[in-house]
DNA sequence: GTTCTTACA
DNA sequence: TGTAAGAA
């Protein structure tokens, strides 16, 4: 979504990389020729990594030392984006959830209804 | 001098 | 995955 972020600015040569990984070149390049990392270019086609790169590039070598193949890390990297959204989308459905809760309380303190039906309370008892 | 791509073991 | 060749 936002791109002008510290973590997304191209500032690591592959070389850099190496050290801050423990990763071989020819290791990094592979990964990038398989989708799980996509570094910026110079000019001149040298590749610039971003600190997002960077860590992205640890999880996908601690994944790979638990044995985990391509195809297990690009699922779990691409679940992930999936994931993230879902946990958004419960954020705001339990915020919601809070606030009409509020409201029934400050309105119903005397009153006999609530608009709450128990399927959505059921939420605050995961 | 460093990195890139491609190809081969 | 490592290494070599030839080009940026």
């Amino acid at each position: 979504m936002e791109q002008s972020d510290r973590l997304h600015m191209p500032l690591f040569s592959i070389r850099i990389v190496q050290d801050l990984t423990e990763l071989t070149p020819r290791q990094i390049r592979y990964y990038e020729t398989h989708g799980l990392v996509v570094p910026a270019r110079t000019e001149g086609n040298q590749r610039l990594f971003s600190f997002a790169d960077v860590d992205r590039l640890l999880d996908i070598k601690q994944l790979t030392e638990q044995g985990i193949n391509m195809a297990g890390i690009k699922e779990m990297l691409t679940n992930r984006q999936e994931k993230e959204r879902n946990e958004e989308r419960e954020r705001v459905h339990s915020k919601r959830l809070h606030e009409q809760v509020r409201w029934e309380a400050l309105n119903n303190a005397n009153s006999h209804k609530s608009s709450i039906i128990q399927g959505q309370l059921s939420h605050f008892f995961h």
